[in-house]
DNA sequence: CCCCCCCC
């Protein structure tokens, strides 16, 4: 039996190979769900990993144990998202090489004295039981939650499975609405819920199951959730990608996972290229974007209509590799603060992504942020990187136009072509006595 | 059962 990790292994652990049959101690092994995570430590650095669910049963036998030995057969590194440089091993075959030993391997102690670890224990000293029980009485009640009842991956869902446990994050929260109509009137929010496997749901909470959990749901924690009810989620207004949509009643079980990590893939963007976006003018569907920022105004206070209140608004100019421009509202604290940290960087020009926008009809096609908007500054994804090396290479350079008129900064009474979506249109002119943003067609044709 | 989301 073996009993001392591979030197230095974690030192020169990449994604781009794999190295044959390392061996790791395992430290801070513990539950995440329905699978373990764990430390892996060769002597002198760690690094998170993760277990499959199918390995439970080796840690529940005893067989795989905290402090214990194992070789790594088969694995993947990670980055973990938001943690740039960072990464974990997503661990798919292992096998056990020694039970736990006395304690954490250092490399001081294998350096300056040789001697070997002994383990302290024989293989299957627990029996399943045992150990099941002993973490039970050392868990939080939500990991208790999660030991006792399976994990079931958001996908599993549907209207018609009556039991489950989720784990999920909170990965955006909406405000508390009030509501009166026809069916009646009472409160509402919604939460989107991100799990491990990056599927997303809505979920929404009315009345005493609102009030009851509005502050329970934090964005950016993890919860355990049971008790909810599925339907199929109205595709006119849906905001995630799922057929379904929960609703969490007051006799709902909602516990935070406290202390518990959870690894939740990216934000999935679905970016629309700025030359793209006329399709979605006025329409229900929000979109995401990704752009360079070209400008940024100073704060603007704008008198709602409806009811006469003040919002904060900032306009920004987004530009991307379509070599067109759009303006972008930003509304309440994003037009304060975050609106200011552009403001403060926009020599920079930094790259921002945003999350769920509105399309709207003024000067032809303009963004909104909505409540749920989420807006990313510099993101660490391929297509922000792209973009910024695009954008100091040639784009600087490039004369834009906006998206909205069709214009290019030249355009003048003349012959040339455009291209929208659909139609090609190659004559046209422009009628600056009538101080209009118009064009005057003389020929269009489909594309 | 909500689903509004602001202004030019």
């Amino acid at each position: 039996m073996e009993n001392s990790v591979t030197q230095d292994c974690i030192a020169t652990i990449d994604s781009s190979s794999v190295q044959p049959h390392i061996v790791v101690q395992v430290v801070d092994l513990k539950p995440v769900g329905s699978r373990y995570t764990f430390n892996a430590n060769d002597g002198k650095m760690k690094i998170k990993a993760m277990l499959p669910a199918t390995l439970t049963f080796e840690i529940i036998s005893g067989k795989i144990q905290n402090l214990g030995l194992i070789r790594l057969l088969d694995y993947t590194a990670n980055d973990i998202p938001g943690k740039s440089g960072e990464k974990y091993l997503l661990i798919t075959k292992c096998e056990a090489v020694s039970p736990a030993l006395d304690s954490e391997i250092k490399s001081e102690t294998k350096a300056s004295t040789g001697i070997m670890l002994k383990p302290k224990q024989e293989f299957f000293a627990k029996s399943a039981s045992q150990i099941v029980n002993e973490q039970r009485g050392n868990a939080a009640p939500a990991a208790r939650m999660a030991m006792t009842r399976r994990v079931h991956p958001l996908v599993s869902l549907n209207p018609y499975h009556g039991s489950w446990t989720i784990r999920v994050r909170v990965t955006n929260k909406g405000v508390m609405r009030t509501y009166k109509n026809a069916r009646g009137e009472g409160c509402v929010f919604n939460v989107e819920l991100t799990d491990e496997e990056g599927t997303q749901i809505q979920a929404t909470m009315f009345n005493a199951a609102a009030k009851k959990f509005y502050d329970t749901f934090q964005k950016g924690k993890v919860y355990y959730i049971s008790r909810g009810t599925l339907k199929l989620a109205n595709k006119q207004f849906k905001t995630v990608q799922n057929d379904y949509e929960m609703t969490l009643n007051e006799y709902s079980e909602v516990e935070e996972a406290v202390s518990e990590e959870m690894f939740i893939p990216e934000t999935k963007f679905n970016f629309v290229p700025i030359d793209e976006l006329g399709t979605y003018v006025n329409q229900r569907e929000l979109i995401d974007v990704i752009g360079v920022v070209q400008s940024v105004s100073p704060t603007m206070s704008i008198r709602r209509k409806s009811d006469g209140e003040m919002i904060p608004k900032r306009d920004i100019t987004l530009a991307d590799e379509t070599k067109k421009t759009v303006v972008v509202s930003l509304w309440n604290d994003l037009a304060t603060d975050l609106g200011q940290e552009l403001l403060d960087m926009a020599d920079k020009y930094p790259v921002i992504a945003i999350k769920s926008l509105k399309v709207g009809d003024f000067q032809g096609v303009s963004l909104s942020t909505i409540g749920k908007s989420d807006v990313v500054v510099n993101p660490d994804i391929p297509e922000a990187a792209k973009l910024k090396s695009w954008y100091d290479s040639e784009g600087k350079e490039t004369s834009m136009s906006a998206i909205g008129s069709g214009m290019s900064p030249s355009a003048n009474n003349g012959s040339r072509s455009m291209y929208s979506d659909r139609v090609c249109l190659s004559h046209f002119t422009t009628n600056p006595s009538l101080g209009e943003d118009k064009l005057y067609f003389s020929a269009l044709e489909l594309a």
